[in-house]
DNA sequence: TACGCTGTTAGACAGCAACCGAACACAAGG
DNA sequence: CCTTGTGTTCGGTTGCTGTCTAACAGCGTA
Protein backbone atom coordinates (compact mmCIF):
# COMPACT_ATOMS: atom_id res chain seq x y z
CA UNK A 1 0.00 0.00 0.00
CA UNK A 2 1.41 3.64 -0.72
CA UNK A 3 2.78 5.08 2.47
CA UNK A 4 2.84 8.47 3.15
CA UNK A 5 5.10 10.77 3.40
CA UNK A 6 5.56 12.44 6.57
CA UNK A 7 5.35 16.02 4.83
CA UNK A 8 2.08 14.80 3.44
CA UNK A 9 0.86 13.83 6.88
CA UNK A 10 0.71 17.48 7.83
CA UNK A 11 -1.45 18.71 4.60
CA UNK A 12 -4.87 19.44 5.00
CA UNK A 13 -7.30 20.12 2.87
CA UNK A 14 -10.43 22.41 3.55
CA UNK A 15 -13.96 21.01 2.07
CA UNK A 16 -15.29 24.38 -0.62
CA UNK A 17 -18.30 22.79 0.58
CA UNK A 18 -17.48 23.75 4.28
CA UNK A 19 -15.70 27.30 3.42
CA UNK A 20 -17.70 30.22 4.26
CA UNK A 21 -17.91 32.95 1.54
CA UNK A 22 -15.90 35.23 3.64
CA UNK A 23 -12.70 33.04 3.43
CA UNK A 24 -13.31 32.34 -0.32
CA UNK A 25 -13.84 36.40 -0.81
CA UNK A 26 -10.62 36.77 1.05
CA UNK A 27 -8.55 34.23 -0.81
CA UNK A 28 -9.35 35.91 -4.24
CA UNK A 29 -8.99 39.17 -3.27
CA UNK A 30 -5.39 39.12 -3.33
CA UNK A 31 -3.47 39.70 -6.84
CA UNK A 32 -0.81 37.14 -6.09
CA UNK A 33 -3.29 34.51 -5.52
CA UNK A 34 -5.70 35.18 -8.01
CA UNK A 35 -2.27 35.10 -10.38
CA UNK A 36 -1.72 31.76 -9.21
CA UNK A 37 -5.08 30.48 -9.37
CA UNK A 38 -4.95 31.44 -13.55
CA UNK A 39 -1.76 30.36 -13.74
CA UNK A 40 -3.51 26.90 -12.72
CA UNK A 41 -6.50 27.24 -14.81
CA UNK A 42 -4.52 26.90 -17.79
CA UNK A 43 -2.42 24.40 -17.44
CA UNK A 44 -2.81 20.24 -16.54
CA UNK A 45 -3.54 19.39 -13.59
CA UNK A 46 -0.84 17.91 -11.56
CA UNK A 47 2.08 19.50 -13.29
CA UNK A 48 2.77 22.91 -11.50
CA UNK A 49 4.87 22.47 -8.58
CA UNK A 50 4.63 25.75 -6.11
CA UNK A 51 7.95 26.78 -7.14
CA UNK A 52 7.42 27.13 -10.56
CA UNK A 53 5.13 30.34 -10.67
CA UNK A 54 6.56 33.48 -11.70
CA UNK A 55 5.75 35.44 -8.27
CA UNK A 56 6.36 39.23 -7.10
CA UNK A 57 7.44 38.32 -4.06
CA UNK A 58 9.61 35.33 -1.95
CA UNK A 59 9.39 31.74 -1.32
CA UNK A 60 8.07 32.25 2.53
CA UNK A 61 5.55 34.68 1.18
CA UNK A 62 4.62 32.59 -1.20
CA UNK A 63 3.68 29.62 0.98
CA UNK A 64 1.37 31.50 2.42
CA UNK A 65 -0.39 32.13 -0.05
CA UNK A 66 -1.17 28.49 -1.17
CA UNK A 67 -1.80 28.18 2.45
CA UNK A 68 -4.57 30.29 2.04
CA UNK A 69 -5.57 28.80 -0.99
CA UNK A 70 -5.65 25.81 0.44
CA UNK A 71 -8.12 26.79 3.38
CA UNK A 72 -10.46 28.28 0.72
CA UNK A 73 -11.09 25.24 -0.65
CA UNK A 74 -9.38 26.07 -3.96
CA UNK A 75 -6.54 24.21 -4.99
CA UNK A 76 -5.69 20.53 -3.84
CA UNK A 77 -1.84 19.98 -3.29
CA UNK A 78 -0.42 16.53 -3.60
CA UNK A 79 3.32 15.74 -2.67
CA UNK A 80 5.86 14.34 -5.58
CA UNK A 81 9.45 13.70 -3.81
CA UNK A 82 10.51 17.18 -2.74
CA UNK A 83 8.26 19.04 -4.54
CA UNK A 84 4.81 19.86 -3.99
CA UNK A 85 2.02 19.87 -6.80
CA UNK A 86 -0.70 21.81 -7.24
CA UNK A 87 -4.82 21.41 -8.58
CA UNK A 88 -7.26 23.72 -9.51
CA UNK A 89 -10.49 22.48 -7.40
CA UNK A 90 -12.67 23.67 -9.97
CA UNK A 91 -15.70 21.54 -10.08
CA UNK A 92 -15.67 21.66 -6.44
CA UNK A 93 -15.46 25.27 -5.99
CA UNK A 94 -17.69 26.01 -8.52
CA UNK A 95 -20.27 23.93 -6.72
CA UNK A 96 -20.28 25.37 -4.04
CA UNK A 97 -20.05 28.92 -5.46
CA UNK A 98 -21.50 28.85 -8.70
CA UNK A 99 -19.94 31.68 -10.80
CA UNK A 100 -17.56 32.98 -8.46
CA UNK A 101 -14.11 31.27 -9.94
CA UNK A 102 -15.31 32.64 -13.36
CA UNK A 103 -15.80 35.64 -12.13
CA UNK A 104 -12.88 36.33 -10.52
CA UNK A 105 -9.78 34.80 -12.93
CA UNK A 106 -11.53 35.02 -16.46
CA UNK A 107 -10.80 38.43 -16.77
CA UNK A 108 -7.53 40.50 -16.51
CA UNK A 109 -7.42 42.79 -13.32
CA UNK B 1 -34.55 73.34 -14.93
CA UNK B 2 -33.46 71.12 -11.98
CA UNK B 3 -31.06 73.32 -9.66
CA UNK B 4 -28.38 70.40 -7.83
CA UNK B 5 -28.22 71.38 -4.26
CA UNK B 6 -24.97 71.87 -2.65
CA UNK B 7 -24.39 68.50 -0.78
CA UNK B 8 -25.41 66.41 -4.76
CA UNK B 9 -22.69 68.54 -6.68
CA UNK B 10 -19.79 67.05 -4.04
CA UNK B 11 -21.12 63.53 -4.75
CA UNK B 12 -19.02 61.40 -7.68
CA UNK B 13 -20.00 58.14 -8.87
CA UNK B 14 -17.42 55.50 -10.49
CA UNK B 15 -18.37 54.03 -13.82
CA UNK B 16 -18.65 50.09 -13.30
CA UNK B 17 -16.62 49.70 -16.67
CA UNK B 18 -13.44 51.79 -14.99
CA UNK B 19 -13.36 50.28 -12.42
CA UNK B 20 -10.61 47.52 -11.43
CA UNK B 21 -11.07 44.30 -10.19
CA UNK B 22 -9.03 44.60 -7.33
CA UNK B 23 -11.45 47.55 -6.02
CA UNK B 24 -14.58 45.33 -7.00
CA UNK B 25 -13.25 42.06 -4.81
CA UNK B 26 -12.26 44.72 -1.76
CA UNK B 27 -15.54 46.27 -1.90
CA UNK B 28 -17.56 42.63 -1.83
CA UNK B 29 -15.21 41.46 0.73
CA UNK B 30 -16.74 43.10 3.57
CA UNK B 31 -19.81 41.27 5.19
CA UNK B 32 -21.27 45.13 6.18
CA UNK B 33 -21.14 46.69 2.62
CA UNK B 34 -22.26 42.82 1.17
CA UNK B 35 -25.41 43.19 3.53
CA UNK B 36 -26.23 46.84 2.01
CA UNK B 37 -26.04 44.50 -1.01
CA UNK B 38 -28.13 42.41 -0.23
CA UNK B 39 -30.57 44.87 1.03
CA UNK B 40 -30.77 46.63 -1.89
CA UNK B 41 -31.16 44.02 -3.93
CA UNK B 42 -34.87 42.64 -2.55
CA UNK B 43 -35.91 46.26 -2.04
CA UNK B 44 -37.17 48.83 -5.08
CA UNK B 45 -34.68 51.15 -6.49
CA UNK B 46 -34.66 54.61 -4.56
CA UNK B 47 -36.37 53.40 -1.51
CA UNK B 48 -33.73 53.26 1.09
CA UNK B 49 -32.02 55.83 2.52
CA UNK B 50 -28.61 55.05 4.12
CA UNK B 51 -29.64 55.86 7.82
CA UNK B 52 -32.79 53.02 6.88
CA UNK B 53 -29.95 50.09 6.89
CA UNK B 54 -29.96 47.68 9.90
CA UNK B 55 -25.86 47.93 10.17
CA UNK B 56 -23.53 46.37 12.80
CA UNK B 57 -21.78 49.92 12.82
CA UNK B 58 -21.80 53.13 13.80
CA UNK B 59 -22.89 56.08 11.60
CA UNK B 60 -19.52 57.60 10.41
CA UNK B 61 -18.83 53.66 9.90
CA UNK B 62 -21.40 53.25 7.65
CA UNK B 63 -20.85 56.36 5.77
CA UNK B 64 -17.79 55.21 4.71
CA UNK B 65 -18.88 51.67 3.63
CA UNK B 66 -21.43 53.81 1.13
CA UNK B 67 -18.48 55.53 -0.17
CA UNK B 68 -16.64 52.42 -0.91
CA UNK B 69 -19.86 51.20 -2.47
CA UNK B 70 -19.94 54.33 -5.15
CA UNK B 71 -16.28 54.17 -5.85
CA UNK B 72 -16.47 50.38 -6.81
CA UNK B 73 -19.45 51.30 -8.83
CA UNK B 74 -22.15 49.01 -7.02
CA UNK B 75 -24.64 51.41 -6.18
CA UNK B 76 -25.43 54.82 -7.22
CA UNK B 77 -27.11 57.99 -4.47
CA UNK B 78 -29.08 60.55 -5.33
CA UNK B 79 -30.24 63.20 -2.31
CA UNK B 80 -33.85 63.59 -1.47
CA UNK B 81 -34.05 66.89 1.18
CA UNK B 82 -31.62 66.00 3.87
CA UNK B 83 -31.31 61.47 2.63
CA UNK B 84 -29.11 60.47 0.52
CA UNK B 85 -31.38 57.36 -1.34
CA UNK B 86 -29.38 54.20 -2.88
CA UNK B 87 -30.17 51.94 -5.64
CA UNK B 88 -28.28 49.33 -6.72
CA UNK B 89 -26.44 49.15 -10.22
CA UNK B 90 -26.69 45.77 -10.86
CA UNK B 91 -27.24 45.42 -15.10
CA UNK B 92 -24.31 48.11 -15.48
CA UNK B 93 -21.95 46.25 -12.39
CA UNK B 94 -22.90 42.62 -14.15
CA UNK B 95 -22.01 44.13 -17.90
CA UNK B 96 -18.69 44.76 -16.16
CA UNK B 97 -17.90 42.26 -14.26
CA UNK B 98 -20.28 38.97 -15.47
CA UNK B 99 -21.64 37.05 -12.42
CA UNK B 100 -19.47 38.29 -10.17
CA UNK B 101 -22.13 40.44 -7.86
CA UNK B 102 -24.49 37.66 -7.97
CA UNK B 103 -22.12 34.53 -6.93
CA UNK B 104 -21.36 37.20 -3.98
CA UNK B 105 -24.73 38.33 -2.73
CA UNK B 106 -27.68 35.37 -3.67
CA UNK B 107 -26.06 32.94 -0.89
CA UNK B 108 -25.38 33.55 3.08
CA UNK B 109 -21.90 34.45 4.09
C1' DT C 1 26.49 10.67 5.41
C1' DA C 2 26.71 14.86 3.21
C1' DC C 3 24.90 17.92 -0.06
C1' DG C 4 21.50 20.50 -2.80
C1' DC C 5 16.81 21.43 -3.74
C1' DT C 6 12.00 22.47 -2.35
C1' DG C 7 8.94 24.13 0.67
C1' DT C 8 7.37 25.38 5.62
C1' DT C 9 7.70 27.73 10.11
C1' DA C 10 8.93 31.37 13.33
C1' DG C 11 9.47 36.01 14.40
C1' DA C 12 9.36 40.79 13.28
C1' DC C 13 7.79 44.70 10.88
C1' DA C 14 4.98 47.99 8.02
C1' DG C 15 0.90 49.46 5.95
C1' DC C 16 -3.72 49.51 5.53
C1' DA C 17 -8.58 49.31 6.46
C1' DA C 18 -12.36 49.10 9.76
C1' DC C 19 -13.90 51.41 13.50
C1' DC C 20 -15.30 55.20 16.66
C1' DG C 21 -16.41 59.98 18.78
C1' DA C 22 -16.69 64.65 17.78
C1' DA C 23 -17.32 68.23 14.92
C1' DC C 24 -19.26 69.86 10.85
C1' DA C 25 -22.56 70.68 6.65
C1' DC C 26 -26.90 70.75 4.65
C1' DA C 27 -32.05 70.41 4.40
C1' DA C 28 -36.68 71.06 6.25
C1' DG C 29 -39.86 73.15 9.26
C1' DG C 30 -41.42 75.62 13.02
C1' DC D 1 -33.17 81.99 13.39
C1' DC D 2 -33.14 77.95 15.92
C1' DT D 3 -33.88 73.11 16.18
C1' DT D 4 -34.01 68.55 14.51
C1' DG D 5 -32.76 64.93 11.37
C1' DT D 6 -29.49 63.01 8.11
C1' DG D 7 -25.18 62.21 6.45
C1' DT D 8 -20.04 63.44 5.84
C1' DT D 9 -15.36 64.60 7.39
C1' DC D 10 -11.51 64.54 10.59
C1' DG D 11 -8.29 62.63 13.75
C1' DG D 12 -6.86 58.72 16.16
C1' DT D 13 -6.78 53.79 17.60
C1' DT D 14 -6.52 49.00 16.71
C1' DG D 15 -6.16 44.64 14.63
C1' DC D 16 -5.12 42.08 10.66
C1' DT D 17 -2.48 40.73 6.65
C1' DG D 18 1.17 40.78 3.41
C1' DT D 19 5.97 40.87 3.45
C1' DC D 20 10.66 39.71 4.65
C1' DT D 21 14.92 37.11 6.70
C1' DA D 22 16.57 33.29 8.99
C1' DA D 23 16.24 28.89 10.40
C1' DC D 24 14.36 24.44 9.84
C1' DA D 25 12.38 19.90 7.81
C1' DG D 26 11.97 16.30 4.09
C1' DC D 27 13.32 14.33 -0.05
C1' DG D 28 16.52 12.55 -3.53
C1' DT D 29 21.15 11.55 -4.82
C1' DA D 30 26.03 11.36 -5.01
Amino acid sequence: MPVESARARTLTHADPAEVPLQVALDALADPVRRSILRDLAVHDEWTRACGTFDLPVKKATASHHFAVLRSAGLIEQRDEGARRLNRLRRAEFDSAFPGLLAATIDRAD
